[in-house]
DNA sequence: TCCATTTATTACCATACATCAATTTTATAA
DNA sequence: TTATAAAATTGATGTATGGTAATAAATGGA
């Protein structure tokens, strides 16, 4: 049996509320549970929420116009993952999202959100502070597709994110750098050497 | 002679104020003119203001451990641009920012933009929506550069951006595109086939 | 535990783009 | 207008990564 930590204690972890507060922010979120494999969110669906990641793994990708799969995002232990573009944008997906594994998640829809936005300002500017977030880890993505070698992203990707190496194959590693799982696994025996 | 139309009018085309509350948001602005070749900031310096352009273009670009060029972002009429990753952060630049054609800009330091977004809920509203955007643009341009050739990402940027073409140097194009010159001429030679 | 399936590796060859070194074209300033 | 510098192009060659196909290794369900 799990400890019914309220859900505003996980995920805003630095925020202060009452008690009733706490009430009325855990009501807006709802307890999505998902195995591996299942999808949450797939190309061309209406987006209007957003789901912060208690526990397991998913990865946001898109399939381009020759059927390949190119990885955005992952998603572990108290992150976020949305098909932001589409959520901000109220346009369909463009992105699908997959458990990689089982996942215990809690969503928020645009609407709900939009209330505690208007509720509480701490929340709204925790929201633009994650989102000024991604805006800066985009770009250094960005510079690093510009600048570096496959090698140097596959390095820079395990020792960033240690935890999401764990959890995820070799292919979807491969999805997120730009390279094909061959060319992954040539430099992945470089390196051993 | 320039007609003096508030500074409150040309960046915030969409938002309604009385006379007095324009006074206090012209306030917060600078007028700052630069020449072509000026940089309004280099990577290492403090990052503590943005610039709405009101005229002329600007490019934003990192230098990477090679000495190599990377252009993250154009910007002309109406954009806005700075080191947003530092700005957010308040890191020290990673990005330099040049004049690519002479330009008249409206600064806003950090503190009067914080200024306005107490005072006024629409224009933190305004710059919300701009993030979102910009997150926006970064995510296609990261699946354009995982999914997308040379050429097709030189394509695309010719017809999204067609007044920065007409601004901008071919070698600029090619550091945004992440390809040197002469790829790029090979590819325009290829397109005008 | 064993079999079936998924995932990772390897080899061989192909291709997109980079590099280097001219050369030509275009822009700029005296 | 001419001289000079800046920008763009071209050719020859190199390199990183892709594509295909086969095999090996790892994983997971009966």
């Amino acid at each position: 049996m799990q400890t019914d930590i309220p859900k505003s204690k996980e995920i805003f972890k630095g925020l202060v509320f009452t008690n009733d507060e706490r009430k009325i922010i855990d009501s807006k979120f709802q307890i999505v549970k998902v195995k591996k494999g299942d999808l949450i969110l797939k190309a061309g669906d209406v987006v209007d929420s957003q789901y912060y990641i208690l526990n397991g793994c998913l990865r946001s990708y898109h399939i381009d116009a020759h059927g390949k799969e190119h990885t955005i995002q992952f998603g572990i232990n108290n992150w976020w993952i949305s098909d932001y573009t589409a959520f901000f944008s109220t346009s369909k997906a463009v992105m699908t999202i997959e458990a990689i594994k089982n996942a215990t998640l809690y969503k928020i829809s645009r609407e709900n959100l939009e209330d505690l936005y208007g509720q509480f300002p701490t929340i709204e500017s925790y929201y633009r502070k994650k989102l000024e977030n991604s805006f800066t880890v985009y770009q250094k993505r960005i510079l690093a597709e510009l600048s570096q070698s496959a090698k140097e992203r596959y390095v820079d990707f395990i020792t960033t994110y240690p935890e999401i190496e764990k959890s995820v194959k070799n292919y979807h590693i491969a999805s997120y750098l730009g390279i094909t799982t061959e060319s992954l696994s040539r430099i992945r025996k470089e390196l051993s050497k």
